[in-house]
This record gives structure tokens, C-alpha cells and sequence, in this order.
DNA sequence: GGTTGCGCCTCCCCCGAGGGGAGCCTGGAT
DNA sequence: ATCCAGGCTCCCCTCGGGGGAGGCGCAACC
């Protein structure tokens, strides 16, 4: 006789409320046993109580259910570990990430405004090989590392990446990341382009401290101008706090 | 003249996307230092870089947006301090959270099943002294933990809680946790049972896994009964993997 | 024989922090 | 005259459920 074990006594077994088994049911994430046609009562067998644990351990560590069920679903042990190993890669770069505010938020606390030193700069079309990909902001980062790691390096110039607005106001866009080059071997011509130059100095998610005082210099001067934003990591093999990149806001012209 | 920064252009600056700035308008915790009346236009001010890059790192650490707006409202550092403290606070918590639930999902994955040696006992009414409040299942360990250092001891038994069924159905409910004590000290009566009585060791946090076979085992009797559950805590004082808690499942007769 | 009341069901709306997109307005460039 | 960029509002969507309304069937109680 399966399904033996009604919804109620099923969540005092599991800890897990009526409401979410029911949820999980309706997500085919963990089917009761026997469902009676007439009446839709739910009936749970007692060797379901392993699988519902299985879930609740997991929903503690904020696995979304949509990966909890291909890891239920997983019939390999192996296929298992891989997406429990992923998750667990999520949790450490989130903590990793909460390390950063923290040391971000602090510097913000602890200093007053930084100000930013600009200079400006006028830079001719520039050949170069390229990586251009629509990312998020928040994977800007891994972008441009595994990107960079793929481009070729003959010493013409440092590495790069374009930002376009969007990218800003949307949060999402295009973003290409570039090595100048050759011409013979170059993808993609970078465009000529008059810029007002901030160094920043540190990591790079802490850019936006940078990108404050710089926009705050340009818009103040009223020279803006449309088209994307660049950045130029000249230390990219130093320790994080010493890398210097060069964050580069189009404008319409040098002042005075 | 304040306000003369398009949204567009602060996005930029401050690496939020106009749709977070709109919000955070509507929520009043950043306003543009001008709007246009006929056409609704925001305008920011270079001062507003700073706030919203607090924002940003705050929203980084997951912090609440009310919360965040309690502590730009706040008009004194030590208050400040106190909200950040106080999320530092969750944060470490949920730190915890994730370690026990890392623990409980491996011990999980490598332990077959344990199963459960259940006794049966039956129980008279007993008076003690208590605390009921209504509490989610989540935080009964803070409860109780609290509760029973309130309470009186005259070593007349161990600690324990009562949980009612809806506490695991609708994940909210009216907790007792006591302590028996001589009839004049009583505040309450914890009521006559017969009880299943399963052994769990270790962790509270980890007594689901003994709730789910002694629940199987008092299902597939069929001699369940209704009313709360109550566990008995019998070495709070040892290490944590150490302790010693009776979970007592209600029946209606011990079995033959 | 009513009438509670429990345990279960479905259905709908709600949260938080925005994302996605439709549809409109306005100003500047072509 | 037209197009586009960039702004605006409004509405629906996400995810993991929580809260509650309203209904069904069964058991116990008066």
C-alpha cells in the first residue's frame, strides 16, 4: 500500500511546512508518493523523508530549487558532485564578494572624497584583437579575465575593454575586451576617440570609486560626450591592491 | 543651479542602473536634488555620488533598502554603527547557517540511513515552569535558548519544549519551553502523553534527522496521536555534538 | 440530527529588489 | 519632416514560498 503518510505528518517528519511541500510537488521536485484523484490529497511513503531532508539541507545553503531538482534527478554520484561543487563555488565567490563591500565600505566610511586626478588624452583608431560579449555588470570581471587570457600579445599595447552605456544604465551590454595589435592580426579596430584619463589604483571592483570623481570632473566641465567608456589595466599580473588601470570617459574636447 | 546631472550620466558614475535609481527615488532613499515638474526629469548633483556608492556596497552586503535607509537617515555615526553592526550580525549568522547545513548535508550524503530506537513511555501531567511565545520554526533555538536560562531550576527534571503541530505544518506557532518544577513554583501543566521516544545526539539544529524515522516508525504503527510534540534536553551544558535530546512524538497506545 | 472543527484542497495576492518591455514625450541632429 | 536618443510612467515577471479565503469530506460532540 503506498502512500501511507498524510501532508501534515509528512512536514513534522521533515521540518519542511505544508506550504513548501506542496510548492515542491507543483514543481515535480518531490512528487508524494500517491495523489488520490478525487479529493487531490497528497499521501508521502516514509523512504521520502531522506529525499525531503536532502532538499531542506540544500535550501539551506540558498541552492535554488531548479538546481536541487537536477541534483535529485542526477542518477550518477558524479553528476551529483558537480552541481553541488558549483554551488559551493557560488557561496564562496558571494562571500568573496561580501569581503569586498565590507573592505569597500569601510574605505568609504574612513575617507573623505578621494578626488581624482584627470588628465586628457586624444587616441587615433587603434587595431587590436578582441573579444566583444553581452555580459551583465556583475560578470564583468570573469568576462575580461578569461577574454584577455585568450588574446594575443605582440607588445603593441596594453590590455583593454569598451564599456558601451548601456552597460551602465541597463546593466547589461556589450562589452569588448581588446589587446591593440598589428594590423595583420588584428579583429577589430578600436575607435579614435578624445578622453578624459583617471588612474585608479587597486582592484578592479572597486572601479566605481574611480568613475564617481571622474564622470562627477567631466560633466562639470559640460564636455561629455556620447559613446562608450574605456578602461586600461596596465599591472594585471600584481597583487590586487596594485593595479593600475586607466579609466577613460569620452569628451568632446580638452578643456581650455 | 542644483541638479544637473542626468540619471543616465549618474548611472555611470555610480554603476547603478537607472531602473535601481528610479527606485531608490521611489522609495525615497536617494532623491535626485531636482525634478522637472512638467516633464518628471531627475537631476542629481555631484555630492549624491558618495551616498549612492553607499548604497551600492551596502546593497553588495544584501542589506535591506529600509534598513539602508535607517542608516543614511541617521544622523549620528554611533547609530550608523549600530545598523551596520547589527547586519554584520546576520551576516555572520547566515555564515553559521551555511556551515551547519554544509555539516548536515555531507553526514547525509555519507550515512546510510540511521534509523531510530524508539521507546514508548506514557507520561503524567506535569507541572513546571515556562515561557509560550509565538515564534517560526526558525528561530526556536534562539527561543528556547533564552527561555530556559530564564527559568527557575529545583532539579526536579530536565529541560524541555513543547511544539505544537502547526509550528511544522505552517512553520509558525506556540512554543513552551520549560522546566518542571514543585507544584507551588509552577506556571503551567505540561499536559499527561504517551509518547514514542527517540534518542537524538548532536546538534539541535540537526534533530530533523531523528524526527524522520521516529515519525516513520510511529506512522507505520498507525497508533499516531494528535497534540504538541516535546523534546527534553538533557546536557545543554556539553559541546554541541555532544548533547543528549529525547524527541517525543505523541501516540495513542505503545504498540502491543 | 445539526453543527462544529480539523485536515486537506485550490486559488489568489503578497513580499524584495529590481529586470524587461510597451508606449509616450521631447529635444536635437539629419 | 523625420528619426533617434534618452528620458518618463505603467505593468508584468522573477524566486521561494507566506497569508488567507473559500470549499470538501469526515469525525466527534451536543
Amino acid at each position: 500500500m503506498p502512500g501511507t503518510i498524510p501532508i501534515g505528518e509528512f512536514a513534522k517528519m521533515t521540518h519542511l511546512t505544508v506550504k513548501a511541500l506542496r510548492h515542491y510537488h507543483r514543481l515535480g521536485l518531490l512528487e508524494p508518493r500517491h495523489v488520490d484523484e478525487r479529493s487531490g490529497l497528497r499521501a508521502y511513503d516514509a523512504d521520502q523523508v531522506r529525499p525531503a531532508r536532502t532538499i531542506r539541507r540544500l535550501r539551506e545553503l540558498d541552492m535554488p530549487l531548479a538546481d536541487i531538482k537536477d541534483l535529485l534527478d542526477a542518477p550518477h554520484p558524479v553528476d551529483r558532485d558537480r552541481v553541488l561543487l558549483a554551488h559551493l563555488d557560488r557561496l564562496e565567490s558571494g562571500l568573496d564578494r561580501t569581503r569586498l563591500a565590507i573592505a569597500g565600505l569601510r574605505r568609504l566610511l574612513d575617507r573623505p572624497a578621494p578626488g581624482a586626478a584627470v588628465r586628457y588624452r586624444s587616441v587615433p583608431a587603434t587595431p587590436a584583437a578582441g573579444i566583444t560579449r553581452r555580459v551583465r555588470r556583475t560578470e564583468v570581471g570573469p568576462f575580461c579575465e578569461e577574454a584577455h587570457a585568450a588574446l594575443p600579445d605582440d607588445g603593441t599595447g596594453p590590455l583593454g575593454a569598451l564599456f558601451p552605456e548601456v552597460l551602465f544604465t541597463e546593466g547589461v551590454g556589450e562589452v569588448t575586451a581588446f589587446r591593440p595589435v598589428r594590423t595583420a592580426a588584428a579583429t577589430l579596430v578600436v575607435p579614435a576617440a578624445t578622453l578624459a584619463v583617471a588612474v585608479h589604483l587597486g582592484r578592479y571592483e572597486d572601479l566605481d570609486e574611480t568613475y564617481g570623481p571622474l564622470g562627477a570632473h567631466v560633466t562639470a566641465l559640460g564636455v561629455a560626450a556620447p559613446g562608450p567608456l574605456r578602461e586600461l589595466y596596465f599591472d594585471p599580473e600584481l597583487d590586487l591592491d596594485a593595479r593600475r588601470t586607466e579609466v577613460c570617459w569620452p569628451i568632446t574636447h580638452a578643456p581650455r
